[in-house]
RNA sequence: GCCUGGGUGGCGGAAUGGUAUACGCGAAGGACUUAAAAUCCUUUGCCCGCAAGGGCUUGUGGGUCCGAGUCCCACCCCAGGCACCA
């Protein structure tokens, strides 16, 4: 008796999907089929298949995530069957505000919420039948993750990549606590309604911008979704433009002394233009010519320097190069202090890049108190591109003097170009702008700048309304940006006419295109973060400037365009390229995250905590709500923060905020195929090329190498800026330091789409949300998966619907049915079709399109079922086929009634023959005009004479022939269409 | 305001410039059943027609083309993101 013939003499069992899918979830973990061999990578190599990991709600496993978890594991299941070996890990992000604020509002203790969601929620992720390498799974509240997330930290401080500045927080005045952007609804505190105002506080800071052109120019070649390319870019905000700088009005001093350097003389290096310049504004310019350049003596160039030249109060005071030490040196004999003093090019150390100055007729011991006293304003301008001038030494005398230090690409090295416009900038108190229409410089009639811009403080003196002024500075520091917007609008016609802003009366600014004199003002339309907080305001051309002149009553020019490139050069003015992306304020004033690992000595200021001493572990504190002031709820704990310094061992304190759920987030890929090794104590982590104290590092190089970058990345769309900006920030970080070798930690993403029930968001006051439980008991974890894919695109989301999950379930029914009956092991078969689905079940797959994979297989079945027997190859390639989608049931027929050993999910995935996809005949439809009169069936590939001869034998072809066609247009075994 | 998707039957949706509405849901009719459920078969965009057949139809209005859901121009609507970025 044949196989079949028994079969059909069997009673056919109906199908039990909870008996069947907990036996092969047992299964499959005894056999480890899903457990890829991470020291080894079987077959045709690895594929690290990730999807972004969740966060571990209490309310369950939310059937958003089972949707993009299902999404992902079709592809990857699709790839084990091609061959490669596949890592589909899982972990859970369970740190960060959304546990925080549930524990808050369920009144639970975050870690006990927790250990009961994160049970829970394995449970619920394991019945939906993915195949994950549960041996690597992690959570990132664990210590032994959150340990290397603080080693990052550590690293990044060390690199000079984490600082500290003043910004400003969400705070409310009435919970008197700090609140998250996403707490903050339409400017008010979600939970009491009051206006939230903004705060300054001293946060940590991650320096993305380093990498703003990298961020930007990997875009070109990373296989990600369009849209969220283009997201990017448009975060990242590059634009092209000039800074200019307008001197203030005035601000030139009666008097300049200039002081050239070793070999010089006043007639070589940017001198005679300086002080043409400067001259040309009605300063006296003193640049005496120093004795014995060639083999100078200092006490003599001081002297003929001090005998020759006046100096008082007014005078700024100009060294170039070894002129500078001779600056110091007079400052340290003047009895009464200059105005300013700059330094171009100087040190204060006896040496030129590494050899010592040939001449020690130089006193190179300085008396830094007195020069500071008499120096007034000190600008010490640095040229990176310095040959002659170590840049460390430039920085020895900031380190001696004080004062501030400007870094710059001079014309030429060492500052010595005939115009160094950047030293003129500093002999002159001028405001900066950055423009991207240079070409309008003519029509500038005012200047803005940002209430937070810190220079007006130096114009004090001169403004005649300082009260008024600072009012509004702190009205406008404590406004939102929120508020910043809304109020700048007028409300009732949306237009921009409600701008705020003050005069700064008594000081003008000079538009160096023309030298005419223009107010400046102080408004909160202009930002601080962006280019150099301050604008030049051209109302001709800016609806923005239009609507403040209008508003104030502020002169418009039409002055007529001009060369952007030729004016720009003719002011003195620097292209620049300027970023709207901002550093990564890392600093939390939270409870439920890693404590930020750096300690603060008063003597020593802010030093890591050293390698060997981390995790510094989350202390378990019972009141764990913020605290109603500005600062953590770990500030309230003394053992923990009390500590010592690492540096000096004098007492010292914890920074006590926490980091950033999203730098969590922003490594955990890296971890994964280290995590199970590493927990079982495998792991040296060591590496070589890095000098760390502990010389440990937060994944196994070999393995790290083995498996990344992952191969396919998919998570959904509300994730395209940040937390994928992160990730790449973190990975270009981690190359720099020497511990990998790829910059780009993704080289495919894909995006899915949103699932929504019945038109609507799923949320909770809905009360849509979508259990997964109940539909996988009701029906099976292969239905609902099907289904979800089935609804629409993967990557546009879907519209999750009761009604029509049933449709699925009668095709996985009638998939059991057929399996239980009417196999035949003869040849024959439908060669056409199953070729046909193989290749459109491929491409779908390959193209995330699972919602055209699943209708043809749905009409593969049917063709199935219409002809008289189903052969047993046709049958598998379809049970092959289907498997990525359905794993439970595929597997129960594969292996319990085909009866095969192995699973079927390591069965080689079919492959389809080319030249058996072609049809016998064709159906060919038949226009005249372009219109449909006929559809003639013609055997695939007939020439055109065939086609025309019998489609004009056609009754209704002819109908609409009354004369021969003027044109006929043929496509083979597409179409004919007759043109009269 | 800007950017990104999208707008196709009663519904979810399908269509390399070439038969629009595949596949599925729903609906109607029928078979099996004492009956119901389940299952199976048939029909199903709209209008006219007994039929053969004809006309109309992919948000709106134009255009290119033998031929447009698909390409171009203008506009409307929905969803998501960004938003005073000089």
């Amino acid at each position: 008796m044949g196989r079949a013939t028994e079969r059909e003499n069997l009673k056919m069992k109906s199908y039990d999907h909870q008996k069947t899918e907990k036996k092969w979830l047992k299964k499959w973990l005894e056999e480890k089929i899903y457990q890829p061999d991470l020291a080894h990578p079987k077959g045709k190599g690895k594929f690290y298949n990730l999807m972004m990991f969740p966060y571990p709600s209490a309310e369950g496993l939310h059937v958003g995530n089972m949707y993009a978890f299902t999404g992902s594991d079709i592809y990857g299941r699709f790839k084990r069957m091609q061959g490669y070996d596949v890592f589909e890990p899982f972990g859970l992000d369970g740190f960060g505000i959304h546990s925080e604020n549930y524990a808050i509002k369920i009144g639970t203790h975050p870690v006990d919420l927790l250990k009961k969601s994160e049970k829970r929620y394995y449970e619920q992720v394991k019945a939906i039948g993915n195949g994950f390498a549960w041996d690597e799974k992690l959570e990132t509240y664990d210590p032994e993750y959150y340990k290397w997330t603080q080693w990052i930290f550590v690293q990044m401080f060390k690199h000079g990549l984490a600082y500290r500045k003043k910004a400003p927080v969400n705070w409310c005045p009435s919970c008197k606590t700090v609140l998250a952007d996403e707490q903050v609804i339409a400017g008010k505190c979600e939970r009491c309604g009051t206006e939230v105002i903004r705060k300054e506080l001293e946060q940590w800071f991650f320096k993305i911008t380093d990498y703003a052109e990298k961020l930007l120019k990997n875009l070109d070649w990373i296989n990600w979704s369009e849209r969220v390319k283009i997201a990017q870019r448009n975060w990242i905000g590059k634009s092209e433009g000039a800074g200019i700088d307008f001197e203030i009005a005035g601000a030139i001093a009666p008097s300049y002394v200039l002081l050239h350097g070793y070999t010089g003389s006043p007639e070589n290096n940017f001198f005679p233009w300086l002080k043409k310049e400067l001259e040309k504004r009605g300063a006296r310019v003193y640049v005496p010519e120093l004795p014995n350049t060639k083999d100078p003596i200092v006490r003599d160039q001081v002297e003929a320097v001090l005998k020759n030249v006046p100096f008082d109060g007014n005078t700024i005071i100009v060294g170039h190069s070894l002129g500078g030490v001779v600056v110091l040196k007079i400052l340290e004999k003047l009895s009464t202090p200059v105005r300013k003093t700059v330094l171009v090019g100087c040190y204060s150390e006896n040496r030129f890049i590494d050899e010592n100055f040939p001449l020690h007729t130089f006193d190179w011991k300085f008396n830094p108190e007195k020069i500071k006293c008499n120096a007034g304003e000190i600008s010490i301008l640095r040229d990176l591109s310095d040959d002659t001038v170590p840049q460390d030494n430039t920085y020895s005398l900031y380190k001696l003097i004080g004062g501030e230090l400007f870094d710059y690409n001079a014309s030429k090295p060492h500052f010595s170009g005939n115009t160094e416009p950047e030293v003129l900038h500093h002999c002159i108190d001028s405001i900066r702008v950055f423009t991207t229409r240079p070409d309008t410089l003519f029509g500038t009639t005012y200047m803005v700048l940002a209430p937070e811009y810190e220079e007006i403080e130096n114009l004090e003196s001169k403004i005649e309304n300082w009260e008024e002024v600072q009012k509004y500075i702190e009205r406008a520091k404590n406004k939102s940006n929120e508020e910043r917007i809304t109020e700048g609008k007028d409300p009732s016609t949306g237009s921009g006419l409600g701008k705020t802003g003050v005069e700064l009366k008594g000081v003008k600014a000079i538009n160096p295109a023309n030298n005419q004199e223009i107010p400046i003002w102080i408004a909160d339309y202009v930002l601080r973060d962006y280019g150099t907080g301050a604008i030049m305001a051209v109302p001709a051309h800016d609806e923005r400037d239009r609507e403040f002149a209008k508003k104030f009553d502020l002169p418009v020019s039409d002055a007529p365009l001009v060369d952007a490139k030729e004016i720009t050069k003719k002011v003195g003015g620097e292209f620049k390229t300027t970023y709207r992306l901002r550093d990564w304020l890392i600093s939390r004033q939270r409870y439920w995250g890693p404590p930020i690992p750096m300690i603060h000595c008063d003597k020593c200021s802010w030093q890591p905590v050293p390698e060997e001493d981390l995790p510094v572990v989350l202390p378990y504190v019972k009141d764990f709500k913020p605290t109603g002031t500005d600062a953590s709820p770990l500030t309230t704990v003394k053992e923990f923060y009390e500590t010592k310094c690492p540096k000096c061992g004098g007492p010292a304190k914890r920074e006590t905020d926490v980091s950033d759920n999203f730098f969590d987030s922003a490594w955990y890929y890296f971890r994964y195929p280290s995590a199970h090794s590493a927990r079982s104590g495998q792991v040296p982590s060591t590496h070589s090329a890095h000098s760390t104290s502990s010389g440990q590092i937060p994944f196994d190089p070999e393995l790290t190498k083995k498996w990344l970058p992952v191969d396919m990345y998919i998570g959904g769309a509300e994730h395209s800026v940040l937390h994928l900006f992160y990730t790449r920030f973190v990975t270009m970080a981690f190359k720099d330091w020497g511990l990998i070798d790829f910059e780009e930690p993704f080289h495919k993403f894909r995006a899915h789409g949103l699932l929504i029930k019945e038109d609507a968001k799923m949320s909770k006051s809905k009360g849509n949300i979508v259990n997964p439980d109940e539909y996988i008991e009701k029906y099976g974890a292969d239905v609902l998966r099907m289904y979800l894919m089935f609804i629409g695109p993967f990557e546009q989301g879907g519209d999750f619907r009761d009604d029509s999950i049933i449709g699925i379930a009668r095709f996985l029914g009638k998939v059991w049915a057929a399996a239980n009956k009417k196999i035949g092991d003869g040849g024959g078969g439908l060669p056409v079709i199953t070729n046909k689905t193989i290749k459109k079940v491929t491409e779908d797959i390959e193209n995330l399109r699972y919602n055209t994979a699943i209708s043809a297989l749905m009409i593969f079945l049917n063709e199935m079922e219409k002809a008289n027997e189903i052969t047993r190859s046709d049958f598998e390639a379809f049970i092959k086929l289907l498997a990525p989608f359905a794993p439970f049931i595929t597997e129960e027929i594969w292996r319990n009634i085909s009866k095969h050993e192995k699973s079927v999910h390591i069965e080689p995935w079919p492959e389809y023959d080319p030249s058996l996809i072609k049809d016998k005949t064709a159906k060919i439809p038949v226009q005249v005009n372009g219109k449909l009169r006929a559809v003639i069936e013609m055997d695939f590939d007939s020439s055109e004479e065939e086609v025309v001869e019998k489609a004009k034998a056609d009754p209704n072809v002819q109908k609409y022939l009354p004369t021969p066609p003027k044109k006929t247009i043929f496509v083979k075994n597409k179409l004919v269409n007759f043109v009269l």
